[in-house]
RNA sequence: GGUCCUGUGGUGUAGUGGUUAACAUGCCAGUCUGUCACACUGGAGAUCGCGGGUUCAAAUCCCGUCAGGACCGCCA
């Protein structure tokens, strides 16, 4: 099939070419002696017109909406133009028109503002993805990768693909596992990243890998999670954290050049994890306002207030979250409602304090001491007419519900500019966080995270105080991407498998291959890892991950298009040795 | 595993105990020479997600179930 322009091409420049174009056919309008049809394809929308004394008007009146059509004709003036379209000068004469594909009447309307509900769209994905909409990001998405590839290329890194199916190994999520059937009985498992392989590039000689490659995480999903997910891969040897740190920022701001026009401000911000922690209650704060948080715990030491006693006798944390005028624009019933919606965090309560008539008031203030009261005022300076919101619990669950509250009520004060973008990293990762219900060190990061030099000799004797050489590059409150210094010794990977709870025939059954890697010569190394998924929604606005990628699963892990996972036969099953429950 | 929201012509919605199940859009037919959300006239199109229960009577109330969505847990 032959055609000379896209839909988006022709303007007054072409009077009276001759032109060929195909596209489908998006909406006819017959105005009885005159029929005019909307031609779409990749680019854009051409208007064809057919005449009262053209012979084709009475197919072109019979054609079907997202047919296929290929026409051929001369441009011309329109007497009457459309200056929103790009091509609304002009219009299309036709003289030749070819149906190359009928179409039955969709069950969508193939506009932005289609009013297809998701499971509609996602059931007849081919034709949701017509939409100019979804057209734009999955176009954005791969200038973001070309943009990628050209930047990692020029840096001298060497993309290198890596297996999908490799070995189940513990730690960290659910694989999605496959069965093999050379040995029946046996799995192999998607990769849930190409941590190890990437690390084996190292000790295979590679200085700079990188690669854009699927992970698969049988977990439960949310708005910007799927099972499949891509990330952009990023590993090198003999480096700082601030060489894997720069080249990061430069990829970033690269792209935010190319996709957005922006010209950010490197080096980004860096914040420890600690820092992060205390001031936002959160490893990922949104950094485009304020609203820190601040610590109460001194003020209340001797309060004779129960509740807050309680939590602090038990080692808890007491934080306050301060909201400027706030005083006003939270009534009783929208604390009340606010109280309710923190309590999915496990918090039990939640007290406020008000700043007004240069007096402190609410339901705690009657239990505090003047010094006490005095005390707050300094601490937490608030001022005519704040409102304090105050979390007293264990300290996982006070940090989460206000950094929760903390990106609530900047969404709802309109305090949120989502034009603008805040790369901010954090930093010094504790290398183990203890999981009380089972009884266990868990690798925060991951198990090959190297440790902070002064804290290598004390891995196994004191696991909770070792930091690691990891990273996270944090926007807009979302993790963006993640990466450490690695483990290049052997000794220290030992420790580290040794807290986790692994003994040496673990560690051989489950990690040998690895361990022996290291005893050949392991150039030290680090790398990182970018959500290319989030980043897409990111540099697009847009809310919902499958929004940027085409064929995507819904929340329960399903294809609605494929009406995947689908059962097997009976023949599959005895091949690969295995058997149906009951 | 848990909490909450939603399910009604092709599509999106309205309908909180008795309706001829309404509206918009799309579709079909007709009129129309400058439309571009064309306009106008007429028409077809609904097992009210599924199963059970309450009731003289259920789209509507109750229970269960399935599907979609948001969130908590989970996601090294």
């Amino acid at each position: 099939m032959k055609y000379t322009h896209h839909n988006n091409e022709l303007t007054m420049n072409d009077i009276n070419k001759t032109v060929f174009l195909k596209g489908f056919v998006r909406k006819k309008r017959d105005l009885g002696n005159l029929v005019f049809v909307d031609l779409r394809d990749s680019e854009g929308l051409t208007q064809l017109a057919f005449d009262a004394d053209n012979p084709l008007k009475a197919q072109a009146e019979k054609l079907k909406t997202e047919s296929v059509i290929e026409v051929g004709g001369h441009v011309r003036e329109r007497s009457s133009k459309n200056p929103n379209l790009h091509t609304g000068d002009i219009e299309i004469d036709v003289d030749t028109l070819h149906v190359l594909s009928l179409a039955k009447q969709s069950p969508m309307l193939i506009q932005d503002d289609t009013d297809a509900l998701e499971d509609t769209r996602l059931k007849y994905r081919y034709l949701d993805l017509r939409r100019p909409y979804l057209q734009n990001i999955l176009k954005t998405r791969h200038k973001i990768t070309a943009t990628i590839r050209d930047f990692l290329n020029s840096q001298n890194f060497y993309d290198i693909e890596t297996p999908y199916l490799t070995r189940s190994t513990p730690e960290g999520a659910r694989d999605y596992v496959v069965p093999s059937r050379n040995y029946p009985g046996n799995f192999y498992a998607l990769p849930q990243s190409p941590q190890i392989f990437k690390q084996l590039l190292m000790v295979g000689g590679f200085e700079k890998y990188y690669q854009i490659a699927r992970c698969f995480r049988d977990e439960d999903l949310r708005a910007d999670r799927q099972p499949e997910f891509t990330q952009i891969d990023i590993e090198m040897a003999f480096v700082s954290e601030d060489d894997v740190m720069r080249l990061s920022e430069g990829m970033i701001k690269a792209l935010l050049k190319k996709i957005k026009g922006i010209e950010l401000k490197t080096p980004f911000p860096r914040l420890t994890y600690q820092e992060a922690l205390k001031h936002y209650g959160t490893d990922k704060p949104d950094t485009r306002f304020a609203m820190k948080l601040i610590t109460l715990n001194d003020i209340f030491k001797k309060t004779d207030f129960k509740v807050f006693k309680t939590v602090l006798d038990k080692g808890g944390l007491i934080k306050g979250l301060p909201i400027k005028n706030g005083a006003k624009l939270y009534s009783r019933k929208n604390i009340d409602q606010l109280t309710k919606d923190v309590a999915k965090y496990g918090a039990k309560g939640l007290a406020f304090f008000k700043m007004q008539d240069h007096t402190l008031s609410g339901p705690v203030t009657k239990f505090m001491s003047e010094a006490e009261l005095t005390m707050f005022k300094s601490i937490t300076k608030l001022e005519e007419g704040d409102m304090m919101l105050v979390v007293a619990d264990k300290a996982n669950t006070t940090n989460a519900a206000l950094a929760y509250l903390r990106n609530r009520i900047a969404k709802e004060q309109g305090l949120i500019d989502d034009n603008e973008f805040d790369f901010t990293w954090v930093t010094d990762w504790p290398m183990f966080e203890y999981n009380e219900e089972e009884d266990r060190y868990q690798a925060l990061h991951h198990p090959f995270t190297k440790v902070h030099d002064q804290d290598k000799d004390r891995i196994k004797d004191a696991p909770s105080d070792v930091l690691a050489y990891g990273y996270d590059l944090v926007a807009q409150g979302q993790e963006l991407g993640g990466g450490s210094l690695r483990i290049h010794e052997l000794t220290m990977q030992n420790d580290v498998f040794t807290v986790l709870g692994m003994d040496e025939t673990a560690i051989r059954q489950q990690f040998g291959f690895f361990v022996d890697a290291l005893q050949y010569g392991t150039p030290p190394h680090g790398g990182i890892a970018f959500g290319l998924d989030r980043l897409v929604m990111i540099l697009t606005g847009t809310k919902n991950m499958r929004d940027v990628i085409a064929f995507p699963k819904t929340a329960s892990a399903h294809c609605l298009l494929s009406d995947a996972p689908g059962e097997v036969s009976d023949e599959q099953l005895k091949a690969l040795g295995l058997k149906r429950r009951e």
